[in-house]
This record gives structure tokens, sequence and C-alpha cells, in this order.
DNA sequence: ACAAAAGTTGTCAATATTGATAACTTTTTT
DNA sequence: AAAAAAGTTATCAATATTGACAACTTTTGT
């Protein structure tokens, strides 16, 4: 895998942060959430710790499921 | 490729549409706002066509060179 | 402390995006 | 109308994400 620079690391790094923060407020497992959006758990554990560059659609898809609205898991 | 439902192919629609706006309003050329964004014209283009999923670091990447926040891109 | 559940990490194949180049079409300029 | 510039589309290789499965670790509940 090509070395990320260490702002888009850590903006990763914060993007799954929040995705997991909102999951855990809502009380869904890990699994549920990647079940619900299609996504293998060990992928979607991937995401939340930032190790992986997600594609627009799929983060869509999960602030659908986590019912927040996309820019609420974007922007910070 | 893997058939994409109608909703989200009208969405990365509306999203190349949005970008390909915000850059005429600019008067950026597409080649040129590709190559700030270290991608190639012929991908920056399929962006703006809606025919790709692009990763969230790149649509950072192009909200930061257009000068508008991601959710400006994203949000709609 | 033990068991069960949830989460994390690793690997390999499958799929999609992106790089790079070239040819073609549309738009703009003279 | 012709030339130049900008944009579009096609193709193939390279790279990254994701699927699928398995093993391991941490957390939770009793």
């Amino acid at each position: 895998m090509f070395k990320r620079d260490k702002v888009d690391t850590e903006y990763l790094k914060k993007l799954g942060e929040r995705i997991k923060s909102i999951r855990k407020e809502k009380h869904i497992k890990q699994v549920d959430l990647g079940y619900t959006c299609d996504l293998d758990k060990s992928n979607m554990n991937r995401i939340e710790a930032g190790n992986t560059n997600p594609s627009i659609l799929l983060l869509k898809k999960i602030s659908k499921e986590l019912g927040v609205n996309l820019n609420e898991l974007l922007d910070f």
C-alpha cells in the first residue's frame, strides 16, 4: 500500500473514531453495522481503525445506517 | 463493474455535476484541477461524469482545491 | 476465574479506482 | 471555415478497497 501522508492518515483515523463513537452511542455492534452496510466485519473494523480510504457511497450508506447526516461524519 | 443501483448512480452524477459547476465558476480547466489533485485528466473527467465512486480523501482534496467545504460538495 | 461476545488483525482472491496514454468529439478562438 | 484548446471516451496495467474466512485479543457478563 502506498504510504499516505500524515494529514490524510489522521483524517481517516478521526473519521473512523467518529463512526465508532456514533455507533456506540446507538448501541450498534460493529458486525451489525457492517452487515447493514454490506460490509464484512473485518472491513468495517478497518474503516473504524482508519486503515482504509473509503468511498463516498460507502460513507453515505454508513451515515444513513447511523441515522446522521454525512457532514456530521466528515466535517471536522 | 458491478451495476450500481439508481440512487447511487444519480448521487454520483449529481456530485460530479457539482464539482464541474464549481470548477467552471472559478474558471479552472478540468485538466488543471486534475493536476492539482494528482489526478489524471481522464479520471478527473470520470469523476465529473459520475462514472466512478471516489474516495473520501480524493474528494477532500478536490474540495480543497476548489476552495469550498466538503459538505458543499456532498450535502444535497 | 471462566465463558461468551465483541472487536482486531492477517491473508488471499475479487472487484473497483486510478495512472497513463491515445484517439476522438465538442467548444472556443481567430 | 480552419486551427487550437478543452473535454470525452476507451484500453490496459497498477494500486487500493472490499469479500471471505480464520485465528487471536480484549471486553463483558455471570
